[in-house]
DNA sequence: CTTTTAATTAACTGATTAGTTAAATACATT
DNA sequence: AATGTATTTAACTAATCAGTTAATTAAAAG
């Protein structure tokens, strides 16, 4: 994975569970349980998706007595917005918003996509 | 990782050496070949993170005789940006620019960090 | 003080990753 | 036709990842 913030970052996005997370999270301040509820998951594994988060800097964990109040850091995202904004001249020329990307992408390689 | 899109985005991006052969791309394009020079790495490594970024849609090879012409797509990285767009408002109260930010957690944590 | 609740850590498994060297492919050059 | 150049694929290894269940920690509630 790389060990730098910015590799820290991305790949803790890369799994649709952390996003989804975040996602939840953007909705407000939630304990362990409350997140783990969405998911057909163990518990055990939510926690160390929270644990990947932390450590990207992505959310804080605070503890209440026998809970642990999650919340957003969206600054943490920041770095990785940065990174991906070196590049958006670069398609700001030819697509102007996403979906003008995405039908683009769609009239092409018509496979089973997302 | 997951196999949707964004996933694979992110993915691809969560690793320095193909961040930087992004960034080399950004550049102009290049051959395989070239795109190994830098990296103190054998040419089937380079050759398989050039895999990943293919399919993430983020670089394009063309094939010319026995070179691979790779050149950057980076409207690939729309579903990345657009993502990261959403959290753009929780952060823009707080911190104006990513020096701003970069400051506030040095000053905090100053571990031996990155 | 015992039980319940919330969450994490430990120990384990199977899948994936990132690198290696060696072999294969494909085209250019002589 | 034989050799050299560019690159990928194959086969392998070591490390990491994502999930599981069982055990542990810590505090609340009875």
């Amino acid at each position: 994975m790389g060990t730098d913030t910015l590799s820290q970052i991305f790949f803790a996005l890369s799994d649709p569970t952390r996003r989804k997370i975040l996602e939840l999270l953007a909705g407000g301040e939630k304990s362990a349980g409350d997140l783990s509820k969405p998911f057909s998951m163990s518990a055990p594994a939510i926690s160390r998706h929270l644990k990947v988060l932390e450590q990207a800097a992505l959310i804080e964990r605070k503890v209440d007595a026998q809970w642990r109040r999650c919340s957003l850091k969206p600054e943490g995202l920041m770095p990785a917005d940065n990174w991906v904004s070196q590049y958006r001249k670069f398609w700001a020329d030819r697509f102007s918003t996403l979906d003008d990307y995405l039908k683009d992408i769609q009239k092409k390689g018509s496979s089973t996509d997302e």
